[in-house]
RNA sequence: GGCGGCAUAGCCAAGUGGCCAAGGCAGCGGUCUGCAAAACCGUUAUUCCCCGGUUCGAAUCCGGGUGCCGCCUCCA
């Protein structure tokens, strides 16, 4: 078996080979600090910290690089607008971006290298190229030559004459070429600025990612990714920089995200409808949000909504639901040391049997261009087997019946720790998604407790109508109950 | 105008040449329950946008059409 890779340069899956035995050297782009993350950035960041996730569990050491972009037009246009030094602007937003993707339960990068920290790193790929002839300097602005490197547009798949066609760029008068882009910029009053041979500039936006991922990931690497939105013109430019500087490959896999839409219409700060990751946060748990994208191959693209992410928190329900139960089972039932798959009889072998395949299928399907939805599809699998199993009427709660139980759930949480899911503890869980969904329909827990405290009295008491009118009455507010003998579960519809 | 993607049940969504087209949600019938809920069992696409073609065989490959979307400007 092997991994198996779509990579946006061939157009293909390709089998993952990695430059260097056992490693794997990844480079993602990371934002713009100028503004809060949405549910864009979320998406992107929870698909390429599944792929870091795999390939660690893969057995691969992997270094992963995540930039940030601190020096920028619109950081600067912030900074402006509200009287601070960009590097405040920048720093705001990098502490807001770290909150949000711990809170989404992302692994932090390896290194998250930034924008300013690498200026004399881009200067001196900006001279290598000058002389080479593939840039030009013109009143202190430098520009890349699109037309002196010939590989361009070979990640986009289009060439120059294609893009000149329909071209409805600005055209610049001091570019050779419409389609060439800055390397540097001069900087204009009130802007930020460091020395360089051309004078007093910036950089570009393309340059630094070139120049911090060759710093440490080396010049040719192995995996470059971001969303598809990235593909052109900022990839296409990485690789023009990149390659010109060295004459060597550059990023040997290219992998980019779907986009989220909101209502069929694509998710845009112009058109107001982004959700911040933050308010998603506030309504429900990070690893329904993590569902909701993972149910979807990370190519595609999803329409996001609220109704999409109640369903994903329905599923999430039946996992957390399942794993619970076992964790109760186990509590109540005692121990199963001594116990190995061998040693098992009856139903208690013929299910742990099947429910061994979860690991080895759910491998089979991340192989498969990390196929997330396949793989979730085979835990809903092992989830139905193990409420069967306990169902089955030959179930018995011994030791043995606990040792499967116990191998379902680590089995479980082992495939899940790829994905990042079920890591919360259920009673946990279930306790936020009350108190996130009683928040929003505006209810009292202890108004609610005491209602079920009534109703359970008029159970003991055989008053079947008083205690189904409160029943009732609890679930026109969205609360429903569920009876056990181990007493009476609440949770919001 | 150029380049690219997508179209699978009521909804979401896997599947890229060959067992009954995964899985989830919703629906229906049943088991369980005081009644429910949850869970379980059964059931729900003779068919994968349309029309041709290749093949013993296609949702899957090829050609044409229709519809939706993205990129070509900052964008995850």
């Amino acid at each position: 078996m092997s991994l198996q890779i779509y990579n946006t340069l061939s157009k293909k899956k390709e089998v993952f080979t990695p430059l260097e035995e056992g490693k794997v050297g990844m480079y993602c782009c990371g934002i713009t600090a100028y503004d809060e993350c949405h549910i864009g950035h979320a998406r992107s960041a929870i698909v390429f910290d599944v792929i870091y996730r795999y390939l660690r569990y893969r057995g691969f050491n992997v270094t992963y690089v995540k930039n940030f972009t601190d020096v920028d037009d619109k950081i600067i246009a912030k900074a402006n607008a509200e009287g601070k030094d960009i590097a405040e602007i920048a720093e705001r937003y990098i502490k807001e971006h770290n909150e949000d993707m711990d809170a989404l339960g992302l692994i932090r990068p390896t290194v998250t290298p930034r924008a300013t920290e690498n200026i004399k790193g881009m200067i001196r790929m900006i001279a290598r190229l000058i002389e080479a002839g593939l840039a030009y300097c013109v009143n202190g602005d430098v520009f890349y030559s699109v037309d002196k490197f010939n590989g361009y547009g070979k990640l986009s798949g289009r060439t120059l004459n294609d893009m000149m066609a329909g071209a409805r760029i600005e055209v610049d008068e001091k570019k050779k070429n419409p389609f060439d882009f800055v390397l540097w910029k001069a900087s204009k009053k009130g802007e930020p600025w460091w020395d360089s041979p051309w004078g007093r500039g910036r950089p570009g936006w393309h340059i630094e990612c070139s120049v911090m991922s060759q710093r440490y990931l080396g010049e040719t690497f192995d995996i470059h990714g971001g969303g598809e939105d990235l593909i052109f013109p900022h990839h296409e430019n990485e690789i023009a920089q990149a390659e010109g500087a060295t004459d060597k490959p550059f990023a040997r896999y290219w992998i980019h995200n779907g986009f989220i839409k909101i209502s069929s219409e694509k998710m845009s700060k112009s058109l107001g409808n982004f959700y911040t990751v933050k308010d998603v946060l506030k309504k429900y748990h990070p690893e329904v949000v993590r569902l909701f994208i993972l149910q979807s191959h990370y190519r595609s693209v999803i329409d996001f909504s609220d109704e999409a992410l109640r369903f994903a928190r329905g599923g999430m329900e039946r996992f957390y639901s399942t794993l619970k139960n076992i964790e109760e089972m186990k509590s109540r039932n005692g121990s199963f040391d001594g116990l190995s798959e061998k040693n098992l009889s009856g139903i208690n072998e013929k299910y742990l049997k099947r429910i061994d395949f979860l690991p080895e299928r759910f491998v089979k399907a991340m192989d498969d261009d990390f196929n997330t939805a396949r793989a979730i599809g085979y835990i809903f699998d092992t989830i139905r087997l193990v409420n069967a199993y306990i169902s089955d009427k030959e179930f018995i709660p011994d030791a043995e019946s606990m040792f499967v139980l116990d191998s379902a759930k680590r089995y479980i949480r082992e495939v899940g720790k790829v994905l990042g899911l079920f890591l919360d503890d259920p009673v946990s869980y279930f306790e936020q998604d009350r108190r996130r969904e009683a928040g929003k329909r505006d209810l009292d827990r202890d108004t609610i407790e005491g209602l079920i405290h009534a109703r359970n009295v008029a159970r003991q008491e055989k008053q079947w109508e008083k205690a189904d009118s409160i029943r009732e009455e609890l679930r026109k507010k969205g609360v429903v109950l569920r009876d056990s003998s181990q007493g009476t579960i609440w949770s919001v519809e």
